[in-house]
This record gives structure tokens, sequence and C-alpha cells, in this order.
DNA sequence: CCCGTGACTCTAC
DNA sequence: CGTAGAGCCACGG
């Protein structure tokens, strides 16, 4: 065998390389995510995949939902480390709504990313 | 094999 | 800008 610590799939191991992508600062959609995997439909996966993620050092907090909402709910310990976690990037973050503030969304952009007010 | 569940998304109202 | 409903997909019982 490779290793022991080798990827469960190839599709697997995209979707954490496109979350990995993510530029210090900036936030993506589960969508996005599955897209840029070449997976596209597969939000949920995306989901399925972070809440099993035992790596400490991927960058969870940059995915949120299509909409901006942190995914977590409200109030919950992973939403509260969500919220701080993108805030100490500089994100600005409303935590009473739950949702990364920012510019909006630039559909043309080949990578639907948003950067933290410029 | 059917059914319920979930860190989702899109469309309608 | 907010809620409601249906669609979607992988997974476990």
């Amino acid at each position: 065998m490779p290793t022991p610590a080798a990827p469960a799939s190839s599709a697997e191991s995209r979707i954490l390389a496109a979350i990995r992508a993510i530029p210090t600062g900036c936030v993506a959609s589960y969508g996005e995510i599955a897209r840029r995997a070449g997976l596209a439909r597969r939000a949920r996966w995306v989901a399925r995949i972070l809440a099993g993620n035992p790596d400490p050092d991927l960058p969870w907090h940059r995915v949120v939902r299509a909409d901006g909402r942190i995914a977590f709910a409200p109030g919950s310990r992973g939403f509260r480390e969500q919220c701080d976690r993108l805030r100490r990037e500089g994100v600005d973050v409303d935590v009473a709504k739950g949702r990364v503030r920012s510019r909006p969304a630039p559909v043309d952009v080949d990578a639907w990313l948003w950067g933290p007010a410029a």
C-alpha cells in the first residue's frame, strides 16, 4: 500500500485541495468548492467531508453557505469558532445574522470568492 | 432496497 | 430582505 494516510478517494482529495486553496481572508461556498473539485451538485458531500475531516490545518472556517451564512446553528460551538476565526482573518462577519458581510457577489469572477472588503 | 438525515442550493412568494 | 418548499446526493440503519 502506498501510505496508510492515503486519501479515501481522488474526489475527496480534490475537495480538500479546493478548500486549502481559499486565500486567507476570503470565503467560498460549499457548492463552489464542489464545482472546483469537478463535482457539481455535491455541496452536501463537501459538508459531510468537512464534518468528518480530521486535519486541523484545513481552513474549514472559510467555507460558508451560498448566501454567505454560517452553516452551523447560531450560537453553537462551531458557529462561534467559525465567526471568530474569520474575524481574525479580517473577514467582516455579521454575528447577529450569522453571515459574512461582503461586497456584492461578482458574477463574472471565475472563482466565487469574497474578499475582505477592499 | 426503502427510508431518514444533513456544516447544501435554488426558485417562488 | 425574509420564509417555505422541493431538489439533490452520499451514507447508514
